[in-house]
DNA sequence: GACCAGGAAATGC
DNA sequence: GCATTTCATGGT
């Protein structure tokens, strides 16, 4: 397979690609509002889960995801191992609406209640015990009560987070859901239309030119080298393809690529893949606001490496949470404005600087 | 027009 | 080892 000068379908105005001789019949090809209410609509299975300590807003506007968004219609919406689901909380309910009945995962095959909270987290509430004499931790702890790390899907993981490098949230995810877009399937949804992730193999099809000219900047030519990696160890593992990776796969896979020359993947991003895909919940990435925070809070100026080590031993098995605590608090009171804390709606992709801590009227 | 963005890799000491 | 520089692009 091959992908012949256009790389899909990437409507928004603009062909996608200049050179490409068919840009513009592309276009024309894209599928008109008429056409999608004939397109073959996916299941549509809602329900409710009664969750406890939980708080969904606080866990999806955290930044650890790029595919979700609130929408208007104050639904949060998303796209989670091929799957769209829409979720709002209410109070000790949380109302889904997905496009499947059942998901497939890297840790098995879950009915959707099962993979919501397997996904969410919702029955896992992080015991985090607060030292005594440290206030910063505990007020960032209380502020944050409800949030989970939840389960995202290691190879989108790992592709968003070499994406993150040096860019705003808001680009990297513009970037994410163009790749969706061109490579991925399409899913039309309750009036809406959403890509899944792209595959390896699809994503393989793209060379460091393309994303240059895509204007990825110079996280182009690690692109290549990490999909490419991790090619490797899924053709090697599996001839036929049919399998996937398993969780001690994919930590293997991310530890290589740590070792791996232009992989784009160092500590920090590292840390990121650990914490927010590979159930590692101990791993502290080392940002330009944890470098702040540890600074200012708790006097320790050092390497990245060196703070890392530092919070790691410090904070044990929940490590990770404890640094998500004090980074979204100590962000909260030292962002410049609001309109670092902008969302994304879903449909739109159209900035909003509504908070989710807001109650929506509807 | 600086300056920075949830940094990584190469280079200099 | 640790600090400094370079890399590209978009946003403020």
């Amino acid at each position: 397979m091959s992908l012949q000068g256009c790389y899909g379908k990437y409507h928004a105005g603009k062909p996608i690609c200049s050179f490409c001789p068919d840009s513009e019949a592309c276009s024309a090809e894209s599928p008109t509002p008429e056409d999608l209410l004939t397109a073959a609509v996916p299941a549509l299975v809602k329900g409710t889960l009664d969750v406890e300590q939980f708080d969904l807003a606080l866990t999806l506007y955290s930044g650890q995801t790029f595919r979700w968004g609130r929408d208007t219609d104050g639904w949060w919406k998303g796209v989670a191992y091929g799957v769209v689901v829409w979720l709002r909380q209410e109070e000790r309910q949380l109302r889904y609406a997905c496009s499947a009945a059942s998901v497939s995962t890297y840790a098995g095959s879950f009915e959707i209640e099962s993979f919501l909270r397997w996904y969410l987290r919702t029955d896992e509430p992080p015991r985090v015990r607060v030292p005594r004499p440290d206030r910063h931790l505990r007020r960032a702890r209380d502020r944050m009560k409800g949030f989970r790390f939840v389960r995202q899907e290691p190879w989108e993981c790992i592709i968003s987070y070499i994406l993150s490098v040096q860019a705003h949230m808001g680009l990297t995810k513009q970037r994410i859901q163009f790749l969706s877009r061109i490579l991925g399937r399409e899913v039309v949804f309750q009036g809406g239309r959403y890509w899944t992730f792209p595959p390896v193999d699809q994503l393989a099809l793209l060379s460091e030119g393309y994303y240059r000219h895509q204007k990825f900047g110079w996280r182009s030519k690690f692109l290549p080298t990490s999909i490419q990696y991790v090619q490797e160890v899924v053709q090697s593992r599996f001839s036929g393809g049919a399998s996937r990776l398993g969780l001690e796969d994919w930590r293997a896979v991310v530890d290589g690529l740590l070792d791996t020359p232009n992989s784009g993947i160092g500590l920090k991003v590292a840390k990121c893949i650990d914490l927010f895909s590979l159930d590692r919940l101990f791993a502290v990435p080392v940002d330009t606001w944890v470098r702040k925070m540890a600074a200012d809070w708790y006097g320790v100026e050092a390497t990245d490496a060196k703070i890392c080590q530092w919070a790691e031993e410090r904070g044990g098995k929940l490590a990770g949470y404890k640094n998500e605590y004090l980074f979204a608090y100590y962000r909260e009171l030292h962002a410049p404005s609001l309109d670092d804390r902008v969302i994304s709606f879903s449909q739109s992709d159209a900035p909003s600087s509504v908070l989710p801590y807001e109650i929506l009227e509807s």
